[in-house]
DNA sequence: TAGCCTAGAGAACGACCGTTCTCGGCACTA
DNA sequence: TAGTGCCGAGAACGGTCGTTCTCTAGGCTA
């Protein structure tokens, strides 16, 4: 009954999910491994969390968050607005250099669950959506066009994605780099930012 | 008994395999749907292939060599290795305009089962790697860095990720303009191609 | 025609999954 | 102390999956 009690141990269980989800595969993880790893039983797992559908949306759903928060901490580095965005993909290689790097959640998820779950799709469609409008805002910061905006999101989800098939970081570095360039030469012969 | 029959059904299984495992995703297709689908009876389907993986696993090695034959399709097209290089990103146009366009299946595959089934990552990883070698042999035409290749490979990976999650094209078009400043960038002052 | 091999249809098997139900024990109340 | 409600452990249920097995009908050879 304490509502306390109760909000740790959903903590515990979107903690082990997340990490299971990201590792094996959301398919690939029952329900009973959940109880096993959290140490919860299934019983209280059910009252928590509806179904596993719901669980992996409120998975997803905080992944998002964590994402928005990685994101401002290397935006709030940069004192220019090049800088700022350009702390964007510095964030990135710290995170592919990560040991359990596995690539970007909701991009594994769509592959996943995408063409059988139509609800996950939008939240992977409506993550996305906003990680390419704060780009546009930093971008309106330069004066640049929207298209910039879209150009350096598309880079962030190719590095993204090379990175977690090669198992390299690398891509991280050559994605700042080319975000570098289309930068310099959309903005050339505006004021300096 | 007659092997060109055998190697027809063989053709059949392949082509449904690969139609419903693209648009539904591997997990959510067993092979009672492909044996209705395909019209054929279980035991021939596993006489022809041993085991679902194995079908995965040749279904992935004729999407591999599918690609292939259509970046050098598109390739073909252009007369200058620039052209050559951005006809790739024309090619990505028009499949991300196709009805059943639903991302790459190798990044759709690895998200689904990467994690669990590493002869099937490595696979992935092979493809991607082939790609990015052929973008860098073309890169060696105009004289351009390696690094150019790899920042046209995750522009290539990101458009695919994007348009599939966006369930739009417009990435095809911004991931060949941010391939033409990046080649032009790169390239400034060396002779013209 | 009699015997044999093959192939197709689909039942069967064992495993696993998401979800619900049962049971036994514990804390708390009157 | 007798009763009552709650909780964890785990069995149970219904379903699906990959894979194998059984049975039957039909075509071939002698």
């Amino acid at each position: 009954m304490p509502a306390q009690a109760d909000e740790a141990i959903r903590e515990k269980v979107l903690a082990v999910a997340d990490r299971l989800y990201y590792s094996r595969g959301i398919q690939a993880v029952g329900m009973d491994a959940l109880r096993a790893e959290a140490g919860v039983s299934l019983k209280r797992l059910y009252q928590l969390f509806p179904s596993k559908e719901s669980l992996v949306e409120e998975v997803l759903h905080r992944r998002c968050q964590m994402w928005s928060e990685l994101v401002e901490a290397a935006v709030a580095t940069g004192e220019t607005p090049r800088a700022r965005l350009l702390a964007v993909y510095d964030m990135l290689a710290r995170w592919f250099d990560e040991d359990d790097f596995r690539g970007c959640v909701f991009i594994n998820t769509f592959g996943e669950l995408g063409a059988s779950t139509p609800r996950i799709a939008d939240l992977v469609r409506e993550h996305k959506a906003q990680f390419q409008a704060r780009l546009a805002e930093l971008i309106a910061e330069t004066g640049g066009p929207a298209s910039l905006a879209f150009q350096l999101a598309i880079l962030a989800e190719g590095a993204q994605t090379t990175a977690a098939i090669a198992g390299t970081s690398e891509a991280a570095g050559h994605a700042r780099a080319a975000a570098a360039t289309l930068i310099d030469a959309t903005l050339a012969g505006k004021a300096a930012n």
